[in-house]
DNA sequence: CTGTTAGCGCGTTCAG
DNA sequence: CTGAACGCGCTAACAG
């Protein structure tokens, strides 16, 4: 391993001082005059100088890389949400530290203090620990969060919301206006701020309609990647094993749903014909499937993309997020919802 | 934004110089006796004193960040596999810088320049740049990288290579002992090492039976989300366009099967009974869709997990790699691929 | 316009 | 066992 360069070997080569070097090198305002800078990068050229960014950001106190907290990359519901923060981040000169919570509360403090330490200069969240006393803590020291997906109630996080409940509406109301009377929700445990929501925006669509809601809900959740998928095909023997068939099944994400369908199959049952299937995200995969899945779109990539700016303004103002952002819910009408009408 | 604590802070506080308290917050092997030892640990604690690793890493010369060059995160196989390269990470406290290069080799390039800077101790790489001289240039430097997927040819990289090859052969002779003879292979474009493999494999084991090889390959490559899937239905268009039809599709991966699957269905044909599909990748989704997906298991994952340990063993020792490691592939039998020898 | 100097926060000699 | 002093690579303040 070489021993890498400093301004100071570039000084020494060119002859002049270290402070000249760096202004030149680092692009400052500072004026020098146009034979020296083209000397002094000529020769780093020729030399191969690599800035060392530690040096630099211990000295500046900025350090141009934001931390991403999410419980799972694997869920394409974040991967998307990343790229997007990655996006803006890249074209703002920003790197970015990824840490996957697997939805652990320890775990995720732990990334937290790991990357306060590294004097990230802020943070997109979404955060699963329900004391969020670490966090709290950290932002009391200045570090800039803004929380994704998963609500936090603070005054100093901005927050880039989904109207979960609305979604849910919107879903079972295009249940109930193809003349679906008998509509089951499936979802997972209903121990996220999120999943309540969706879970509360389907029973007051249901009451709104003088329906009974029918719930059938997960109980414990594990990570393996076919988790939710699975999750799906289980409560569905549950919810066939309990008596009336219903004519539609709305299922809490898409990855649910396709566990909804698949048993629905499985068990010798059509989809749209004998049961109607609506799910909820908006993924890509959706679209894969035999019949396309209708679902309520997240606009996941948008969501990381505003939330990587909101943080971004907020580093370069300093100030306090004024406002927060709801993001609104589309429905993805396709082909796995029946008309009853007819 | 309060001012954050420096160990000569707690150094005044504990009533000792910043000597002692470096030693014991850092846990550095140097004897100090246990009283002060307690004391400078229970004011740093009730100081909230967070240490500050930029001047640790600037000093000590070793930053604990480890980075990642991928093309896309929302391409599942490449988000496994950072999964697995995280989890050694965190086991090993090193925390990852994550970069989506979008197959770009500009950008390539630009990120490893970047991460350089930022003095990552390593990097795990899939390059897709052709010309690896930015990265020959950063390693005769001293950044240890392990490549990944794509092949990189160089002396002092590691590598975690995976057997396309014969993943293609078996594919194919799984399809050819199951009594196909019309076996199609459609392809994205065969601009990368990893799927020209394939190909070979599948052409070696046509011929070895003296089949003759149907190929379809796709031209311009975009990076939308769906692209592959749409690709797999163009093509499959192209080929029932082409002629005689095949008994059997295979192709280059998952994504693009789903989109042969979904075209050949929109045609009025029945997987496996008219058709019979395989793909190549084993993500999750294959088992979700019905039927599901006989393809070839790429152990990505584990890809992940071995590519982050060859990096530490690398950083620790200062070795180079004595050996690289090739993945084999398995055969996942399901049920998308019809018997025709009954 | 250029150079000298003094830290940023930390770990590490080297004396005591 | 403890502390004073130096320096990692860089920028910013102050002189010249």
């Amino acid at each position: 391993m070489k021993k890498s360069l400093t301004i100071h070997d570039i000084a020494k080569m060119a002859e002049v001082s270290s402070a000249t070097v760096s202004r030149v090198l680092s692009n400052s305002s500072y004026p020098v005059s146009p034979e020296l800078r083209s000397k002094i990068l000529r020769i780093a050229k020729e030399a191969n100088y690599v800035p060392n960014m530690l040096g630099k950001q211990l000295k500046t106190k900025t350090s141009m890389t934001i931390g991403v907290i999410i419980p799972t990359i694997t869920n394409t519901f974040y991967s998307s949400v990343i790229l997007g923060v990655e996006e803006i981040a890249r074209k703002n000169n920003y790197q970015v530290l990824l840490c996957n919570s697997f939805q652990d509360p320890v775990l995720e403090d732990k990334y937290i203090q790991a990357m306060f330490e590294k004097q990230v200069r802020g943070l997109v969240i979404s955060s699963i620990s329900s004391d969020k006393k670490q966090l709290k803590h950290f932002i009391d020291m200045g570090l800039n969060v803004v929380a994704l997906d998963q609500k936090v109630e603070m005054e100093e996080v901005c927050q880039v919301d989904f109207d979960y409940r609305k979604g849910g509406v919107m879903a079972t109301r295009h249940l109930i206006s193809k003349g679906h009377k008998k509509i089951a929700y499936v979802t997972a445990p209903l121990d996220r701020p999120s999943r309540v929501s969706i879970y509360d925006g389907y029973a007051s669509a249901m009451k709104e309609a003088g329906l009974e809601p029918v719930v059938v809900e997960a109980g414990n959740e594990t990570y393996s990647g076919t988790y939710e998928f699975e999750n799906g095909k289980a409560l569905t023997r549950k919810l066939l094993a309990g008596g009336e068939r219903p004519s539609a099944v709305f299922a809490c994400n898409d990855m649910t749903a396709f566990g909804v369908v698949n048993e629905l199959n499985g068990q010798g049952f059509k989809v749209p014909d004998d049961v109607s299937v609506m799910g909820f995200d908006g993924i890509d995969f959706g679209q894969m499937i035999t019949p396309p899945l209708s679902t309520v779109l997240q606009p996941t990539y948008e969501m990381g993309r505003l939330a990587c700016n909101m943080l971004l303004d907020m580093l370069i103002d300093g100030k306090k997020p004024d406002i927060g952002i709801m993001l609104q819910p589309k429905l993805l009408e396709r082909e796995s919802v029946a008309d009853l009408r007819g």
